[in-house]
DNA sequence: ACTGTTCTTGACCGATTGGTCAAGTTTTCC
DNA sequence: GGAAAACTTGACCAATCGGTCAAGAACAGT
């Protein structure tokens, strides 16, 4: 499709966009038929259809656009971090901050992670972030900073810290009255210590021996 | 429903939620029909109408389960254990062993809790677990094994490098060869180094004064 | 052996859906 | 001003679905 659009077709384009995210994450993908989509706009099926080939092409446009929105977001907030764990903190906190501002689209990642068509897309999505955040542990440990163990292991369990605060307490339960900051803080002090490890000493100290060497 | 099944009628219930439990973690709760369920059996529709009102329900009966086998698994696990953060180990470990050997399952639950419909149920059955476990945070928090911060938010965390780690490396890549013990131990590595935090002291330290007392 | 219950079959049905498309309106371009 | 393109409408359609149910088979109990 290499029909151009005007800046009447554009906004209409972000309108089925935007009007489907919420409905999506309110109601589930599956559940929400082209027609609750239209209608909700207020608009003929012909227009969906004008502008997208199909309901999953819909989809994967939120959820790419998504993926892009977040990794300029942790890009921009590790700008002048000077070292690896501020870098890995900083990260930290600015995927628990676009997480909590954009609450639908976290939804819709989280689901289509579960469903066959969609869990392509996101896992090379959540590879390029985890990449991303695996090349600060590399250097902290090669920095002697944490001790020396798996990378990808330890990354993907800051990843899992990440997800469940934000999830839990920002998206499901808001009426704990918890901040946003505060979840972020208590994410990245958790994944901090988590790099550390239970025998950890403070920060700077030389790199000691390890009884199970990686 | 207080008709009562004879052996063959519950072998055939559990012949049917074997069956759709598999099913559905392949292709998804949604693309899965009641037609698709009872074909791979080689049994008629009505078969599947006997023994549940509806499509929903055989799905929530199999959350239900999925609930208490884990839950049992996890109890059974801390017996003996003589400290909070050696249960806490041990329930993550029990965790870890259970998503790995119930990959069908872990699926469903990660599905349900994204779909309007079985969130409250996956939800409930989270908190009993919580409750489980922050017990154990609790219990060292108030022996001085680790610094004073919020239980749930501790407990939380937690969940969250268990489940993403088996996720990831259990299921999504499984031909990392990375050994289910070694995910346990990770997960029980970083969760017990995220509870005493980045300026933790070895264990056994008196409890030092924290600058953001809770 | 007969009655009652459990288990089973699969045709049937109303409802819904994704997607198509002829026709019309509006806008753009020359 | 007219032609072309973009945008829009909503009726239409084949396919699919969840669930029902009359009828039959198998089994249990007396």
């Amino acid at each position: 499709m290499s029909r151009r659009l005007t800046d009447r077709g554009e906004e209409r384009r972000r309108q089925l966009l935007a009007y489907a995210t919420a409905r999506f994450a309110e109601h589930g993908y599956h559940p929400t038929s082209v027609a609750d989509i239209v209608n909700g706009l207020g608009v003929g099926k012909g227009v969906f259809y004008w502008y997208f080939d199909n309901k999953e092409e819909l989809f994967r446009s939120i959820l790419r656009e998504a993926q892009l929105d977040l990794r300029r977001r942790q890009r921009d907030a590790l700008a002048g971090a000077p070292d690896p764990l501020s870098r890995i903190a900083a990260g930290i906190r600015a995927s628990v901050r676009w997480s909590a501002e954009h609450h639908e689209l976290f939804t819709l990642v989280a689901f289509a992670a579960t469903d066959d068509r969609f869990s392509g897309l996101v896992r090379r999505g959540q590879e390029v972030a985890v990449a991303d955040a695996m090349r600060h542990v590399t250097d902290a440990i090669e920095q002697g900073l944490i001790p020396d163990r798996n990378p990808l292991e330890l990354t993907r369990a800051m990843f899992g810290v990440t997800s469940e605060l934000t999830r839990h307490f920002l998206h499901q339960e808001p009426e704990a009255a918890v901040s946003v900051d505060e979840i972020a803080e208590t994410a990245a002090q958790f994944c901090l210590g988590g790099l550390l490890g239970p025998d950890a000493r403070g920060a700077g100290d030389q790199p000691v021996a390890s009884s199970s060497r990686s």
